[in-house]
DNA sequence: CCGTCATATGTAAACGCTTTCATATTCTCG
DNA sequence: CGAGAATATGAAAGCGTTTACATATGACGG
C-alpha cells in the first residue's frame, strides 16, 4: 500500500485542468469562480480526500485562525469552565486554541508565550496582568491582539470580574450580620492580582468598621481542598478564634469547611465559612455554601467575542474594559455568630 | 513609532553579512558553524529580537511540534487533569498542545479532528474508540501518529485504564459485604465506551452472582452533580428500593449521596453510595466516599510520553498499549445494607 | 607540491498556499 | 457594432524556513 502524499492545490489544478490559482479561489472564494468550474474543482478535490494544509496558508496569507491561551492551570473548575466556553465560541468561527498553562510559575508563562507568538497566532489570551517585564516586551513586540481575562491593566484589552468587590461583598455581608473576628484563606498573592485583589476587598470592607486584617489573620495555601482543610487548622487556632472564615476561592473555603465538620465545629452556628467562586458543588454541599458567584464561563465568551472582532477587523483600538458582574450568594454556611 | 516588521532569518543574513542559511543552521543546527560566526549571528539576532517562525519552520521541515488533543469537555475534574499533565510533559519537550473538545457530540468531534488535521499537528490524541467511520477515515488519512487514550481499539496505539474492571471491582465490593439490589447512575452510554464499559463491568460482576442488571434499575444522566441528584430520585423510587448505588463517575455518586441525605436518608446506614474516578473532593466529603481510584494525570503523562516517541522516532509500530491499574479506595459511604 | 578529503559556507529549490497583476472572455449600451 | 466595463482565469511572486547540492578553503599524506 504506497503511502499517498498529501493531495495539494496543484494537484487538483493538474487532475481539473484549471490553474492553481483558480483552485485556490475556488477553496476560499467560491464566489468568484463560474459554476461550472467549482463544481468541476470541488469533485476533484472530493475525490482525492483534498484537505487544506493551513500551515502553507497560514505562511502565505499571514493569519493562522489560531489563539493562543496561557492559564494557570488547566485543572481547576473554574479556568476549565472559562476555557471550555471560549473554545467553543472559537471553534464555532473556525479557530483554534493553543492552550498552555505556567502552574503559578512566571518563568514557565515567558516560555509559554515565546513558543505561542513563534508559533504566529493571531492572538493571544492570558490571565491577570501581573508578569515579568520581560513578558510584557514580548506582547508588545508580537504585533498580535491581546486579551487579559479575570484582571489587567486598561492599555489592552480586558475581560474582567470585579474581583476586589467580590471580596469587599463577602466581607461586608459577614460583618453586616455581625461577625468580627475573622480568618482569611487566600492562593499566594505573589503574582496572583485576582487572590491579591480578593484579599484587599475583604480587607477594605473591615477597614470600613475599624477592623483590621492582621498577617495573622491571613492563610496563604495553594488552591485546593486540602490546603483549605490546613488553611482552616492554622486559622482556628488564632487568638481570639474567628467566627468567621473567608475562603478566596470556593475549593479553600470547601476544604474549611471539611476541617471544621471534621473537628466537630458546627458550620455555621459554631463557624461561618464563605467563599468565592461559585462552584458546582457549593450549592450542594451541607450545609451549602455561601459565596460569590463569578461568571466564569462568560469570562470565555465574552473573550472570545471580542477577540474575534480584533482579529477581523484589525479596527485595534485596543483597551476595551469590560467588567462582569459579581453576585453575593447567600446560602447556609453562613450565620450570625453565636457569642 | 513605526511597526517594525519581525526581523527573519533574511534580515539577520544580511545584517551579519553570511547567508540566510548559515543563520538557518545558526539556530536549528548550532554545532556546524564556526564559532566565530556563530557567535556574530547571534549577537544580531540577539539584538534585532528574532523570534523563529515556526509556520514557515513547519512548511519547510513538515514537522510543526504541535499535538492535537481532543476530549469531551474541558470542564471535567476527570479530562482536566489528564490535560493538564499531558500539556506538562508536552511543552517541557517544546510541544504545543492544540486542544478541542466536542460536548460529546460526534459531529463536532469530526470537524475538530479535520480541524486539527488541517492545522497540521504531529499528532493526535483521542478519547476512546467510538466515532463514526468518517471520524476514523479522517484519522487513518492524516498519516500521523494517534494515541488513544482512556478506551481504544488495538489498531492503535492506546492508553488505557480498565473502565470494566472498574465497575467490575466497585460493584463486587457491594456485592461482598451483602448488597443485592442495586441501582445504577451512569453517563449516556450512546458513543461513550468509558462509560459503557463501567456499566458492562457492573453487569458481570452482579451476573456472576445471578443477579440481573435491569433497564429500570440504570439511570443515564449528564456528567454533573444535579444530574446525579436527579438520577438519585429516580432510582429511589424503584421497587424494591435499592440498597446500594453506584455511580459511574463521581460526580454522579456525589449528587446521589446528596440526594439521599437531603431526603434523609442516611448513608451508609440506609443506602451505600459508591462512584468511580476517586476525584478530589470525593476523600473529603461527609461520609467519604468511597470509589475507584482513576490514574487520569498519569493517562496523560504516558500518553505524552509515548506521542513524544511515535514523533521522533518515526519508529512507528504502533499497536502499543498500555493499560494503567485501578484500584478500589474504600471509604465510608458504604457499609452492609441493614436488612 | 598536488590530489584528496573534511569542513565551513553559499545558492537555490522546495514546502503549499495567497494574492497581485495581467490576460482573455463576455456583457452592456450609446 | 465597437468602446469600455465587468467577469473569469492564469502566471508568477512571494510568505520564512529547511535542505540538497555546489563551492571554497584549508589540512594532510604521499
Amino acid at each position: 500500500m504506497p503511502r499517498h502524499r498529501k493531495p495539494t492545490l496543484n494537484d487538483i489544478a493538474r487532475e481539473s485542468g484549471s490553474s492553481i490559482a483558480t483552485v485556490s479561489r475556488a477553496m476560499s472564494q467560491p464566489e468568484l469562480l463560474q459554476p461550472q468550474t467549482l463544481e468541476r474543482i470541488r469533485e476533484v478535490a472530493a475525490r482525492l480526500g483534498y484537505v487544506p494544509n493551513r500551515r502553507a496558508r497560514a505562511l502565505a496569507s499571514g493569519n493562522s485562525e489560531t489563539i493562543g491561551v496561557v492559564v494557570p492551570t488547566l485543572n481547576s473548575p473554574i479556568f476549565s469552565s472559562t476555557l471550555q466556553e471560549m473554545q467553543r465560541s472559537f471553534a464555532a468561527n473556525g479557530f483554534q486554541l493553543l492552550i498552555a498553562s505556567h502552574e503559578y510559575d512566571p518563568a514557565s508563562e515567558t516560555a509559554a508565550l515565546a513558543q505561542l507568538i513563534s508559533h504566529g497566532v493571531d492572538g493571544l489570551v492570558v490571565v491577570g496582568a501581573q508578569r515579568p517585564q520581560s513578558s510584557w516586551a514580548l506582547l508588545e513586540a508580537a504585533q498580535v491582539p491581546l486579551i487579559q481575562i479575570w484582571e489587567g491593566r486598561s492599555e489592552h484589552d480586558r475581560i474582567t470580574v470585579d474581583n476586589y468587590q467580590a471580596g469587599y461583598l463577602v466581607a461586608r455581608y459577614l460583618i453586616d450580620i455581625g461577625h468580627r473576628k475573622f480568618g482569611v484563606i487566600c492562593g499566594h498573592l505573589l503574582n496572583n492580582d485576582r487572590q491579591s485583589a480578593r484579599v484587599e476587598g475583604i480587607r477594605a470592607a473591615l477597614e470600613k468598621e475599624d477592623l483590621r486584617l492582621a498577617r495573622t489573620q491571613i492563610s496563604e495555601q495553594p488552591l485546593t481542598i486540602s490546603a483549605g482543610r490546613a488553611g482552616c487548622m492554622t486559622l482556628l487556632e488564632m487568638l481570639p478564634r474567628p467566627t468567621a472564615i473567608i475562603g478566596t476561592a470556593d475549593l479553600l473555603a470547601i476544604g474549611a469547611m471539611f476541617e471544621a465538620q471534621g473537628r466537630g465545629i458546627v458550620v455555621p452556628d459554631a463557624l461561618s465559612i464563605a467563599g468565592i467562586d461559585n462552584v458546582d458543588v457549593a450549592a450542594h454541599l451541607s450545609p451549602s455554601l455561601t459565596t460569590v458567584d463569578i461568571p466564569a464561563a462568560n469570562i470565555g465568551a465574552e473573550a472570545a467575542a471580542l477577540m474575534l472582532r480584533r482579529v477581523r477587523q484589525g479596527d485595534t483600538k485596543p483597551g476595551t474594559s469590560i467588567s462582569l458582574p459579581v453576585t453575593l450568594v447567600v446560602r447556609h454556611s453562613t450565620a450570625r455568630p453565636s457569642d
